[in-house]
DNA sequence: TCATTAAATTGTT
DNA sequence: AACAATTTAATGA
């Protein structure tokens, strides 16, 4: 995915739009560059923009009072978030970090529920999105604090592949070990360690920078 | 196009 | 955390 064309035709909510609809969306959407570890939107600011990941990688994080972060969720080009503020208008609660060079389009809120007020098929990719973002935090609440780090790299893969919510993404993540340990919260090593005893159990493949996913199903249910 | 070198990533202790 | 090995990207003939 390297442009925003790319990005609303990957997009499930922009099927059902009409081209007034999409020519809004197309003038008022502001596409920009993040480096590596930069601020996609910090905590504390007013959410007055939905997001959508066009090419890269951006990792929701909270941050503690002593400054520790925890990564939420890894949202993989294709990926639209921060809709849960927009729609409360309030100030965001999260942070949001590229984890490498990411492109993203910027919707103001304005068009944002513009399109809630007139496109049905904008609704119902919201529900869904909704939908499976409750599950996605559902079970990191009910596994993964009592997981291992393997089952835990685990099931952190299987969630960047949500079709539901990250259609765009094909069955292969550019990322490399150091990241996905930012993403999980641990270290280089155990990640790396973590992958070789998934490659063997033949659910995922690993290569330089690059992670195949050939076995989904069993991602999820590692560790089960 | 190929070889050399530097930089980034991964494996190991 | 430090070091070695490997892979990719960049450079120049």
């Amino acid at each position: 995915m390297r442009s925003f064309e790319d990005l609303l035709l990957a997009s499930p909510w922009t099927q059902g739009l009409t081209s007034e609809h999409l020519k809004r969306v197309r003038t008022t959407t502001i596409v920009r560059d993040f480096a590596a570890e930069a601020h996609v939107c910090h905590a504390g600011d007013p959410a007055n923009v939905w997001v959508g990941v066009v090419e890269g990688l951006v990792r929701m994080v909270s941050m503690s009072s002593s400054g520790k972060s925890m990564t939420f969720a890894a949202l993989p080009s294709g990926s639209w978030f921060g809709e849960g503020s927009v729609l409360k208008r309030e100030i965001r609660k999260h942070s949001a970090i590229a984890v490498r060079p990411s492109r993203v389009a910027l919707m103001p809120d304005a068009t944002f529920f513009w399109l809630l007020d007139s496109s049905i098929a904008f609704n119902r990719f919201l529900l869904v999105q909704l939908n499976e973002r409750l599950g996605h935090f559902m079970s990191i609440v009910e596994h993964d604090r009592l997981l291992e780090p393997d089952a835990r790299v685990a099931r952190s893969l299987a969630a960047m592949f949500n079709p539901q919510l990250y259609p765009g993404t094909k069955h292969q993540i550019e990322l490399s070990q150091e990241e996905l340990g930012h993403i999980v919260g641990a270290s280089r090593q155990r990640i790396s360690q973590a992958l070789q005893v998934l490659d063997k159990a033949g659910l995922i493949k690993v290569d330089y920078r690059m992670i195949t996913v050939l076995d989904l199903e069993g991602l999820r249910r590692f560790g089960d």
